[in-house]
DNA sequence: ATTTCATATGTACTAAAACACATATGTTAA
DNA sequence: TTAACATATGTGTTTTAGTACATATGAAAT
């Protein structure tokens, strides 16, 4: 029941629900300056948001140099594979041009 | 955006999540006094935690004689179809025998 | 008409979450 | 070994959410 309300609260933030919804259409996995660029929010900001979608297990992190990758953590349950699902369907129109600012940022990593 | 929030947030409390699982699980409108004694808590803070629900467009009521009932809104799109779903899966051995309970005070009901 | 019951809400209090500034930690580059 | 960069966190402040008590509203029963 606790880890059920964890994720649900751990959504209910635009901040963190913008971070998953990325991480779910992007499918790479993105370091803290890129996620603070994309969403034009501050630094302090995002890593703390990020520690709570660790926290209920959301995402999982990789360090690589300087910079700390975070994740979608696989999904090994029903109940995360649904809402993952749901997060899916909410359309691209809806995270004002952030999505679109991060395929950007994305191409410029592949050159 | 914020109507996913909304939900979400709505979702992200033991007492709110409690009864939309009741409500899933029961298949039946339900009224205040019911959930009151089924979940053990004051009526003024149901009520409170059902206009919540309300306004996440989660729950509707209907009003016989000195009663209100609520039961779920249909669905009528796919992300609630989801996150209906995704509450089904929460089991029953989490919710503390809240659901016995309900189950025996319907049972009276229909005497 | 008055009492009783079911539900909702005003208001005050408390607790939890989000935010902002400064700064710490750790890593790479010069 | 110092400077620059990426990330995390301590601390204080503000905002938001949850709770509790009293009470209002409105319907049914006496």
């Amino acid at each position: 029941m606790d880890e059920h309300i964890n994720i649900f609260k751990a959504l209910s933030d635009a901040t963190r629900l913008k971070i998953i919804w990325l991480l779910t259409n992007i499918n790479e996995k993105i370091c803290v300056s890129e996620i603070v660029e994309v969403l034009d929010e501050y630094q302090y900001n995002v890593s703390r948001h990020l520690k709570i979608l660790k926290h209920a297990k959301l995402v999982e992190e990789v360090k690589e140099g300087k910079w700390v990758y975070y994740y979608l953590t696989p999904i090994k349950n029903e109940f995360r594979q649904l809402i993952q699902e749901a997060i899916k369907t909410i359309p691209e129109s809806q995270m004002n041009n952030e999505i679109h600012k991060c395929k950007i940022l994305l191409a410029e990593r592949h050159k």
